[in-house]
RNA sequence: CGCGGGGUGGAGCAGUUGGCAGCUCGUCGGGCUCAUAACCCGAAGGUCGGAGGUUCGAGUCCUUCCCCCGCAA
């Protein structure tokens, strides 16, 4: 089995040591562009490409595949039987998709046809859904519209972040892509079609979702747009003008609230370093456990109340 | 060489024009209490990120290095 890689992040990493592992032939790990990021803008190489470095592997890095002959060429002069895509990050040309033997195999982490697009995982956990998973399938044309060949469901915990189930569904993918290879040399794959009518979208996170709309959110969508966005760049709300970015909370039902009526949701109604931060919601009360200010790291309530007093009465906005 | 904020007892912060290093909490010992995320008394714990320099004197001013964080990508 000779495969052709393509992926980017740590979740398509954790796919390829395991077909590395498996012993499977990798001619060559495709990924993207080294490029300038984080503070003084270092070029940073690809979790795909550190790991594909370490182990001696060829890396390519176009800087597009769609009409990009030279690239396509080379793929095809590796005569791959098959071709893994695991969020490369890049959309796949038919001329790519018709290259390998068996044809390119993606891996998905929801249960399709739901969730199909760039931000699958983050959306189920935004959704507040109880159970997601894995499913690999034929890649064609379309947007993860390929049929199905294995699923392997997962439970999302109550209190589960994006960051946890990500890495649960890198290790999960991981397995299944190579399971999913092993039966395509065996040559009894299961194929299933998507059906069209079930699919919803799971499109790329902009950057003013995280920011908590206080008027409107509930205590129990608060909590999963704070667990949906950690660790990726955190639920948001202003004090004082400033950002504070909320990290971890908990929705205290049935907290009795020792405030009146007419006390806006978003308003402060207990500050104090050995209890905690609480906060009045549309319909309850939360408790802030994880904070970050600006300038400064994440931190428990507790820590950042000693240094830096919240008046009770504050509104968050 | 993208822009900016910051490193001060175990934790989070303050430290004014350079002049004895502070606050809240925690820890340890003792007291009070039916009880406490309560209160009272006492104690320990810091070469102020590292290295140079200016000065009678540097947490504070200058130079340089290391580390952390926000924005932007």
């Amino acid at each position: 089995m000779k495969i052709v890689f393509m992926g980017t992040p740590d979740f398509a990493k954790e796919s390829l040591e395991g077909l590395v592992e498996a012993g499977y032939d990798v001619a060559a790990v495709v990924t993207n562009p080294d490029k300038p990021k984080g503070r003084g803008m270092k070029m940073i190489f690809s979790p795909v490409k550190e790991y594909a470095v370490s182990k001696g592997l060829e890396v390519l890095q176009p800087v597009k595949v769609r009409n990009n002959e030279e690239f396509i060429d080379r793929i095809k002069s590796y005569n791959p039987d098959v071709i893994c895509v695991v969020a490369y990050g890049k959309i796949i040309p038919k001329e790519i998709l018709d290259i390998p033997k068996f044809g390119c195999i993606n891996v998905h982490g929801s249960l399709l046809p739901k969730y199909r697009g760039a931000a699958p995982i983050q959306w189920a956990v935004l959704n507040g859904e109880k159970i997601t998973g894995i499913t690999t399938m034929f890649m064609d044309i379309g947007m993860d519209t390929g049929d199905m060949i294995l699923k392997e469901e997962v439970e999302i915990g109550e209190n589960e972040t994006t960051g946890e189930l990500w890495n649960r569904l890198s290790k999960i993918g991981s397995d299944l892509l190579v399971k999913t290879i092993g039966l395509i040399e065996n040559g009894n794959v299961p194929r299933e079609k998507q059906d069209e009518s079930e699919a919803t979208y799971a499109p790329m996170l902009s950057k003013e979702i995280g920011k908590i709309n206080w008027d409107e959110f509930t205590s129990e969508k608060i909590k999963n747009l704070v667990r949906g966005l950690n660790p990726i760049m955190g639920a948001y709300t202003f004090l004082d003008e400033k950002k504070l970015k909320i990290w971890e909370i908990e929705n205290c039902r049935g907290k009795a609230c020792p405030c009146p009526p007419n006390v806006k949701p978003g308003a402060v109604i207990e500050s104090n370093e050995k209890t905690g931060l609480y906060i009045k919601t549309v319909d309850g009360i939360i408790s802030i456990i994880e904070i970050q200010a600006e300038n400064s790291k994440r931190m428990n309530i507790k820590d950042y109340l000693r240094g830096n007093k919240i008046e009770v009465g504050k509104v968050l906005k």
